[in-house]
DNA sequence: CGGTATCCAGGAAGATACTG
DNA sequence: CAGTATCTTCCTGGATACCG
């Protein structure tokens, strides 16, 4: 995904919702296109226990590969959700941290994570009724 | 994305944030990959004033390919968020509704939609910042 | 009208190897 | 340790054509 996946390109003419202007949804696809990805989530909700070194966010997303999480910490950082501070040391040592807003976005998102909960069985009977007709 | 795109395959050793056991992530990367993904939402918020048919939905997500609108449509049909109603007329009639769930999980949504346009200018700085640094 | 079927190009992501 | 580079594979999504 990263940066252009998710990428509402046309909110033009929806304005079913009472006042729904483009920037909304151009702002909501921003962030859902960097909350919402596969790994992104699972980082944040890990920082914030407090600043962590690559290879603890590493380990603590066991099946992500190095690419990945390398592409996911620069996607958070760039949209000015974590910090990212290089100790020169040999061998080197990166630590990642949240920033106030990285913290701040975990208040809306908790709340999606549990209308998820709540509503989970809910969708899961739902797909399974889908699945079983055909 | 459809069904398996963002979808969160480990949580194991997360526990940073205090009781985050892994069908927590799952639930809510499920919720994401539907509500997130690049014209779920835009199809929710059309539907949200009422029923539509298949055409009025193309019209009003002008950029969205009818191959992405069926997918996109049928995905959320599967998990429930909306009806699809066929009146076999000729031509052939479809319509769309919002479930009740599909009405209950625009709160949380606008929520984070809400949270989105009031950050929207610090992302797009930390990002301008980001860029110019290379 | 509201799809489905098919083909195709481009990006995403895994595996692997190498570097400061 | 924390990446970058490259190669390859998979899948998404667009274009097009046809069907009930």
């Amino acid at each position: 995904m990263c940066a252009s996946h998710v990428k509402v390109t046309a909110c033009a003419t929806v304005g079913t919702l009472a006042d729904l202007p483009p920037d909304v949804c151009e702002s909501v696809s921003d962030v859902l296109a960097r909350v919402g990805d596969k790994w992104s989530l699972l980082v944040i909700y890990m920082l914030s226990g407090g600043s962590k070194r690559f290879s603890e966010l590493k380990r603590g997303v066991a099946s992500i590969s190095q690419k990945m999480l390398t592409t996911t910490v620069r996607g958070l950082e760039r949209d000015g959700y974590v910090t990212r501070t290089v100790t020169a040391t040999v061998p080197a040592r990166v630590d990642y941290e949240l920033t106030d807003m990285g913290r701040d976005v975990l208040l809306p998102v908790t709340a999606l994570a549990t209308w998820a909960l709540t509503h989970r069985s809910t969708v899961e009977a739902a797909r399974m009724a889908y699945d079983r007709l055909g």
